[in-house]
DNA sequence: CCTTGACTTGGAGTGCACTCCGGGCTGTTG
DNA sequence: CAACAGCCCGGAGTGCACTCCAAGTCAAGG
């Protein structure tokens, strides 16, 4: 190790590593203008800085709350007006901020049923082959219609 | 209002409606054997029950949390083996849930630097055009490479 | 009887976010 | 010098989850 192991500039393999993103991921952002042409360095090879590496960690946590990419093309552009973009960023931001929100909630909902469904399941097997609950099925089935008038 | 205004069975429309998603989804599903084969009423036309709509709930759930249709498969055809099917349901259920708890875990942690931004920039907004902040970047510039040595 | 409208089918098409490909270049290593 | 690794590029391909389409069927209404 050197003794500054906090390398300047690093390598489309390196810096793929660091944001944990394929280098195809990072040329493709580059291309659609997510990034601004990134600095080459040795026969036009790209070297990314430590500034590089930030932008791409505040455009993963837009992706990871699933902002499309279209939307993230914007903001992009609202950063690179400098300070007459910062209103809009706002108002991008705190709309995404309410869409995360919802999907969030609906995430918790659908989290909640799925660990009662785990629940049930679990005391269907603690004790099934008794006499009152051998043969019946755990689930509302898939499909399966009740007793009821013919359609 | 009927007497009694849980209708009996649906009509690919009303459940459409009732569960969120287009009729075509609704076909999608029972063509990928998520759904069983839906009953049939007057010239051959699908008539849901509410055991389907049920089910179809379940699978939202697990959409929402963004289980991959295949998997949802695998998941429908424990659920046709009834009680036979429940050890791996639960196995199925619980490494998916791992699954979201990560996913929200990466969902919050991205949220929180959403605020900090939107945060930041409002400050910036606040008390912008005063001598010693004009003119300066409120962001960490989409790539911008700060003084370093010459890659 | 004719139209309307909601449905049926298999198959084709769409949009998204990557991901891979083939051909070429360059700097390093044995 | 030859082979190789890593990168360059534009463009084509992939996988997913729908979504749409054209042609046909059927029951009710005017």
């Amino acid at each position: 190790m050197s003794f500054d192991d906090t390398n300047e500039w690093l390598t489309p393999m390196e810096m793929a590593e660091r944001c944990g993103v394929s280098a195809e991921t990072l040329r493709y952002y580059e291309r659609e203008g997510l990034l601004d042409r990134v600095a080459r360095g040795e026969g036009n090879h790209r070297r990314y800085s430590a500034d590089d590496v930030a932008w791409v960690g505040v455009l993963r946590c837009l992706r990871v709350t699933a902002m499309p990419i279209r939307e993230m093309k914007r903001f992009a552009e609202l950063v690179r007006l400098g300070d007459a973009g910062v209103a809009d960023r706002v108002e991008l931001l705190e709309a995404h901020r309410v869409e995360v929100l919802a999907k969030r909630a609906a995430l918790d909902d659908a989290l909640q049923m799925i660990d009662h469904k785990i629940d049930v399941y679990r005391r269907s097997l603690a004790g099934p082959p008794t006499a009152d609950t051998a043969g019946r099925s755990t689930t509302p089935t898939l499909g399966g219609r009740g007793v009821r008038s013919r359609p």
